[in-house]
DNA sequence: GCACTCACGAAAGATTATTGCGCATCTGCC
DNA sequence: GGCAGATGCGCAATAATCTTTCGTGAGTGC
């Protein structure tokens, strides 16, 4: 992973395949002004840096049988590193925690899961994290209602920020 | 939006999507095991069902200068609908907040927030966020450091239930 | 047994991806 | 000023992919 330098035209493409990812190179590159093999050669430059990560389609959680999504904030009894990485590892481990985030104050971590149902969270609950060693005190709130899920950053702000140091 | 019955084919398609959004057709194809043109109608149909939304680049927010990434929990003074819908519509305008769910429980929204730096955070919040009307309390958590962060959802647990069900 | 529906896959033309190469611009350095 | 070297663009050509068309076979209901 080498610091890029990025130009406008980068920033474009980033905020371009961000939108629409499965865009051809040919639709991309007539939208960020270059011709087509330079913004190819743009885009795998992007890749191999690691600024982009991969892509993703976005599917339709509910639809496809997950209709439950809950936040847990979780909170462990010994903040030492090793415990702290172990529960990390457990989180990749387990399917249904799509997101798990360290966080400052009370809580120690942010869980983000999934799951088919009610039941099959509560299941989850008590027979997976409740019952992970280390584990103090585990909190969950149920999403009722999604009201705004954008990936990624925007690069509306970014521009904004570029062009007041600029 | 209508309601569509997915075989194993179609599973896999998303679930190879989901993982690789610019993979092509024919990769695809090969993948799930049929032709290329079969292959091209799934996705399209599963496109117009909605069960694919979009295809999204995953960029590195931190690389590209977003340094934080913060979670806020919202109480309101009202929960009435109307205001609650307010509160929404807000969330949707603030580029700096890229999720917002309802939740159940004490804590009314829980916001998912990134920012270039904490001083643009703190701006957002005393600016904007504490300064909207009908909003009682904003706890924010800082993200001391990322652990997982997988997009959509385990198809490998879709999977085991159809199987069990079947 | 016969229409009907559905989804597949081969074939072909259109579009896109990818490579090679010449050219312009910029930079550092005589 | 003027000369390498580096960088990045775009044209052109080829390879690969996309997309449509069409014929075929499996399954279904009557």
């Amino acid at each position: 992973m080498v610091a890029i330098r990025l130009d406008e035209i980068d920033r474009k493409i980033l905020a371009e395949l961000q939108a629409d990812g499965r865009m051809t190179n040919v639709e991309l590159a007539k939208r960020v002004g270059i011709s087509a093999p330079p913004c190819l050669r743009r885009v795998r430059t992007l890749e191999e840096s690691g600024l982009i990560r991969g892509y993703h389609a976005e599917v339709n959680s509910r639809e496809l049988g997950f209709e439950v999504q809950v936040f847990a904030m979780v909170g462990l009894e010994s903040q030492a590193e090793s415990e702290l990485s172990a529960f990390e590892e457990r989180c990749r481990e387990w399917p249904l925690v799509r997101e798990c985030h360290m966080l400052n104050g009370e809580v120690d971590f942010i869980l983000k899961c999934v799951a088919p149902d009610l039941s099959s969270f509560q299941q989850f609950l008590t027979g997976e994290l409740l019952t992970t060693p280390n584990v103090a005190s585990v909190k969950t709130s149920l999403v009722i209602r999604g009201a705004k899920d954008e990936p990624g950053v925007p690069f509306d702000v970014l521009e904004e920020r570029m062009s007041r140091t600029a």
